[in-house]
Parts: C-alpha cells; sequence; structure tokens
DNA sequence: TTAGGGTTAG
C-alpha cells in the first residue's frame, strides 16, 4: 500500500493551520476505475492525506509552521519521487530559506537536477534573509555561469547583496547586465539599482539611473531621498521630497522616515518642526521606525525636550529607541536623565546592547558622572556578558580623561584586549589638553601619527596644547609635520538658521549683505563684555603673533560672527541656534556664556560632538566638553 | 512573487 511506502505516519496534521484544511484524494493522477473512492478525510486524521499531486504538496508546504513539519513534508516528497517536481523543490528550497534553514535549503538545492529562475531566486533570497551576502552573491555568479537568463525576479536579489556587501564592482557589473537585457524598464530592478548605487556611495551613479527611469514610483523616491541623506547631502534629500509632492507621488510612512533622516543630518529646527507638522498633517501614527527616527531628529536639531515628548507618545519602544532618546540625553549633557532612563528601560524589561550602553557611557562621559560610568562598565560586562569593544574603552577613557584622572585612564589603556585605534588615543590626547598634561600628551600623539592618521584635528590638538605651553618651537614642529603629510587644517565654519534660511560663516567673513551691523554689533558686545570682566583667551590662537593681533583673530570666529548676526536678525528673547564644524573653541565657548547672560538669550550651539546649551552665563556642559 | 526604514565613542 501505498501509506506503507510513504510512511505517512510520520506526519501529524496538527500543525496544519485548520482553516485552510486540504481536500484530500488519492491517487488522483491514476485511471479511477481501477481505484477505490478514498475514504472521507478530516483534520483529526492521524495519517497523511496529501495526493500525489504536486500542487497538493505545494499546499501543504505553505502551512508549514516549523522545520520540522518542513523536513516531514521534504522525506514524504522524497518517498513519493515528487521531490524531482520542479514546483515542489522550489518550494521546499524556499519554505526552507524563509524558516532560516537555509544550509537545509542549500543542500536540496544543490542536487536538483534541473533548475530554472525561481530556484536560483529562492536560493538567492535565502541566504539574503539570513545576512549571509557572500554566499547570496556566490549563488547569483554561479547562475550566470549557468547560462541562465536573468529576470527581475532574480536581479533585486542580486542588488541587495552587492549594497549591503558594499560590492559596487559587482553592483557595476549586475547593472550591466540589467541595461543589456533591457530591464531597467521594470521599476522594481531600478529601483534596487539606484539604492545599491546609492548606499554603495556612488549617489551621482545613483541618480543618473534614478533620472532615467520612465516611471518612479515611491520606493523609487524613498530610495533617493535616503540616499542624498547618508552621503551627506541632506539638502538634496529634502529638495527632492518637496520635488515628489510636487509630481503627486504620496509619501508613505518609510519615505517619511528617510525625510527625517535627513533632517536630523541638516540639524535645521526650523525643517524639523515643518517635517513634524507634515506627519501629523498627513496623519502618519508613529510606528517604531519613524518614532525612533524622530526622537534622533529632534536630538540633533538641538531640543532634546521635543524629542521626549516623541518617546511618549509612542506605544512601541525597542532597543533602538530607548537607546536613541539616552543618547539624545547624553549629546545635550544631560547626564542624570540619561541615566534615569536607562533605569526606566531595565524596569520595562527592554534588553540594552552594545549601543545603549554606548549611549550610556557617553552620556555619563558628557555630564562628568565618573563612579556612575565606572558602575555601568561593570555591570555591561557581568551582568549583561558583553564584552567592551573599542568604543565602550573609548567612552571610559575620555570619561577618565576629562575628570582629570589621567592615571586611571592610562592604565586603561594597558588593560584594554582591543587592538587600541585613532580614537583611543585621540580621546586621551584630548583630556591632556583640558588638563594641559604634555607628557601623556606626547605619548598620545606618538601613538596617533605611528597609526598615521590623516585627521588634521588630532595635529591641532597637540599643537594647542604646545601652544598653551608657550612651547612655540613645538607648535612650528608639528605644523611642518602637517605640511610633510599635506594635510591642512579643517577650515572651520558656522550655520546659522534665519527665516527658514542658512547662513554660513567662516573666520573674518565678510561676504554677507549684513557684514558692516555684524561688526558693529561684534563690538559693541567687546565693549559690553570687557566691561563685564572678559579678557580674550589668547591661547586659543596658533600663531606665534603678539596679544593684539591674536585678539582680533578671536573676534572674528565664525561663531562669533554667526551670534552677532543671529542677535540682528532674530526677535529679541529669542533661543539662538548656531552648528559648527568643529569643537568650539575655549574663547568661543566664555564669549558665548557671556553673551547669554548679558544678551538675556538662549543659545544652542551644536559642535562636532555635542550640544552646548548656553543660558545665564553658564553652559549645559558645565566646561566640560 | 521580486525594490525602500530608526540608535553608537573622539
Amino acid at each position: 500500500m501505498f501509506e506503507n511506502k510513504c510512511n505517512f505516519s510520520a506526519l501529524s496534521l496538527r500543525f496544519l493551520k485548520p482553516r485552510k484544511a486540504l481536500r484530500f484524494s488519492y491517487y488522483s493522477s491514476a485511471p479511477s476505475s481501477t481505484i477505490p473512492p478514498p475514504p472521507p478525510q478530516t483534520l483529526e486524521t492521524r495519517f497523511f492525506p496529501i495526493s500525489l499531486d504536486p500542487r497538493s504538496f505545494v499546499s501543504a508546504l505553505v502551512q508549514c509552521r516549523t522545520v520540522a513539519h518542513v523536513e516531514q513534508v521534504h522525506a514524504l516528497a522524497v518517498s513519493a519521487a515528487m521531490i524531482e517536481n520542479l514546483g515542489v523543490a522550489n518550494k521546499l528550497v524556499y519554505i526552507y530559506a524563509q524558516h532560516k534553514a537555509v544550509s537545509d535549503a542549500h543542500a536540496l538545492f544543490s542536487r536538483m537536477a534541473e533548475r530554472d529562475n525561481v530556484s536560483w531566486s529562492v536560493m538567492i533570497g535565502g541566504f539574503a534573509k539570513i545576512g549571509d551576502l557572500g554566499s547570496c552573491l556566490g549563488i547569483f555568479k554561479e547562475f550566470l555561469r549557468s547560462g541562465s537568463r536573468i529576470d527581475n525576479f532574480t536581479l533585486p536579489f542580486a542588488l541587495r547583496a552587492c549594497r549591503d556587501l558594499n560590492s559596487i564592482r559587482w553592483g557595476m557589473e549586475i547593472h550591466h547586465l540589467v541595461y543589456k537585457s533591457g530591464l531597467h524598464s521594470d521599476v522594481f530592478v531600478s529601483a534596487a539599482v539606484v539604492d545599491m548605487y546609492a548606499k554603495c556611495g556612488c549617489i551621482e551613479d545613483a541618480r543618473k539611473v534614478f533620472d532615467r527611469m520612465p516611471l518612479r514610483d515611491m520606493v523609487a523616491w524613498t530610495v533617493m531621498i535616503a540616499g542624498y541623506a547618508e552621503c551627506g547631502n541632506p539638502e538634496e534629500s529634502l529638495i527632492l521630497f518637496d520635488k515628489m509632492e510636487e509630481e503627486g507621488i504620496v509619501p508613505d510612512k518609510v519615505t517619511m522616515v528617510a525625510a527625517v533622516f535627513a533632517c536630523a543630518k541638516l540639524g535645521a529646527m526650523h525643517k524639523a518642526r515643518l517635517i513634524r507638522d507634515y506627519i501629523s498633517r498627513m496623519k502618519f501614527s508613529l510606528n517604531v521606525f519613524l518614532g525612533t527616527a524622530m526622537i534622533d531628529m529632534y536630538a540633533k536639531c538641538g531640543s532634546v525636550d521635543d524629542a521626549r515628548e516623541i518617546f511618549d507618545e509612542m506605544r512601541e519602544r525597542n532597543v533602538i529607541t530607548w537607546s536613541s532618546m539616552i543618547s539624545a540625553y547624553g549629546i545635550h549633557g544631560r547626564g542624570k536623565e540619561a541615566l534615569e532612563l536607562f533605569t526606566k528601560m531595565l524596569q520595562s524589561r527592554v534588553q540594552p546592547n552594545e549601543i545603549t550602553f554606548v549611549s550610556l557611557l557617553s552620556a555619563c562621559s558628557h555630564a562628568g558622572l565618573v563612579d556612575e560610568g565606572r558602575k555601568y562598565f561593570h555591570m555591561m560586562k557581568r551582568d549583561y556578558l558583553i564584552q567592551p569593544d573599542v568604543k565602550h574603552y573609548t567612552c571610559m577613557l575620555d570619561l577618565l580623561g576629562r575628570a582629570g584622572k589621567l592615571d586611571e585612564a592610562l592604565e586603561l589603556t594597558h588593560q584594554m584586549e582591543v587592538e587600541k585605534d585613532e580614537g583611543i588615543w585621540g580621546a586621551l590626547l584630548g583630556a591632556c589638553r583640558i588638563h594641559g598634561n604634555i607628557e601623556l600628551a606626547e605619548k598620545a600623539a606618538q601613538n596617533l601619527l605611528q597609526l598615521g592618521p590623516r585627521n588634521p584635528g588630532y595635529y591641532v590638538l597637540l599643537s594647542n596644547i604646545y601652544a598653551n605651553a608657550g612651547r612655540w618651537v613645538d607648535v612650528a614642529n608639528v605644523r611642518e609635520q602637517m605640511n610633510d603629510r599635506t594635510l591642512k587644517k579643517i577650515p572651520g565654519w558656522t550655520v546659522i538658521e534665519i527665516n527658514n534660511k542658512n547662513y554660513k560663516f567662516k573666520v573674518g567673513d565678510k561676504t554677507h549683505p549684513q557684514s558692516k551691523e555684524i561688526y558693529e554689533m561684534l563690538k559693541t558686545l567687546r565693549e559690553k563684555l570687557e566691561l563685564a570682566g572678559y579678557l580674550p583667551d589668547t591661547n586659543f590662537v596658533l600663531h606665534d603673533v603678539d596679544e593684539e593681533l591674536k585678539a582680533e583673530f578671536l573676534y572674528s570666529h565664525s561663531e562669533k560672527l554667526a551670534i552677532a548676526f543671529g542677535l540682528i536678525a532674530t526677535t529679541e528673547g529669542s533661543t539662538i541656534r548656531i552648528t559648527k564644524n568643529l569643537r568650539v573653541c575655549g574663547d568661543c565657548h566664555t564669549f558665548t556664556k557671556m553673551v547669554s547672560a548679558i544678551m538675556h538669550r538662549e543659545i544652542v550651539v551644536r559642535d562636532a560632538n555635542r550640544f552646548h546649551h548656553f543660558k545665564d552665563g553658564s553652559c549645559s556642559c558645565r566646561d566640560y566638553w
């Protein structure tokens, strides 16, 4: 009997969905006269009731809930010789892959005598699903060698693998195939090409493909918008977002995540508010992705309170949401609140990950919470079995170093079991700048130079340390080294957003149409500040020039120009927000504190690392920065 | 049965 041959008793029907019960019939392919009519089957039937019809096997596979179930149907298909049917075999590979049993999928795939495009596609997709992109691409290459014709089913999988592997070489090759086969008219394929180029950093190529698409749907626009933001051109992202609307394409939540991400990169509060209004107007509910992106956007645009409002509004929060909010408090110097939130996170039974701890330790560091930082560093290792990586150590060094515990910081560098990178030595060098420790600074710098960094910031830091100590010969040496390596100091700039327009200032900038008023305002400020006891801190000027000239240099720093313009161009009492590409210099920090008191203004400064909130003569960083 | 999503040090 067929039952014996196939060992039907091996399979129970318990895992099949009741509503999708199969209508079973035995031997449907055999002549009906020789076969007795099948007994009526119900879900309670203990033995397996699939007919020899391949479709029946496929239906059963779709309903498998676990890999064990798939294995049972698989065994059955083998013994019934049904495995030779391409449809059944493909479905088996696909279902294995969907259950992330990719090695089973691949074992079966390798044994298949015949394969069609669906076989290859589901196998490529299987490896993509578990993130084994190397194998994913390997299968695609094998597919090409087999002489099969690519189609719009296989290509998106392969392009996605190139994207995630950052393999532009293969990406370009596949793009060429797309073009040759005429499949570029397929919106799915072309959107995947655009995404591949954008994420591999070839934004111009992405744009070319995008512009040539005969039809651009919402996904195509979304990948283009996200691509620009990621490669450092968030302005273009937001221009495209407006353009998309003009063309009548309605964005969805994923598009909004991309626009919000662009806003976060740009750090422009006015845009952030516009985007939030838009999201409310479109009645997009805050899912975990959109909500988390908005928390980050507000944090990076300077309003941690707006970020918290979004956080409180969200119904679903995961580890990324909590980490983003902790990081938001951290970069604004509100360490205590970061720690409180972390406690709440644990109470909500959300498991912190290694990124949560980076955010937490960095929050401790920015707020000078040394004991707490040590405590959480140990907790991470002991209670959560997270091995500290180089980022955690950098936070710890920064924490100890800022607090003046340079010996402990140095001791930690001896203990750590990770490869020391530029960041590690850079953090130590930064600490030496605050505490004027030249000996350790030289050791850190030596290691930095050995690692051969191309970051001019470190050289500037070292030369500042020498300048502080009046060691002008050493300052000149550092400069020479920079010249030898053809490194140039990154020019500083500050941006201020006024009435939805950005104004960028460089040191000594006189290009602004209201330049005359700006310098007049600076002069007034200078008089007021000096009356209040302000003395320019000329140690922050690198050049070995006389004190008066140094002071002139200081007075034309880009952040001072931007603040002066802010005082002219905004209404009295309103907050001034500026963004700087480098770290704020010590003199500008003192200057801004005093301006906030004398002019009764809150001034929010985003620098390369964090935010400073100046109010009533003090800064949220408590002069730790 | 094919394309797009959020967090991390200095």
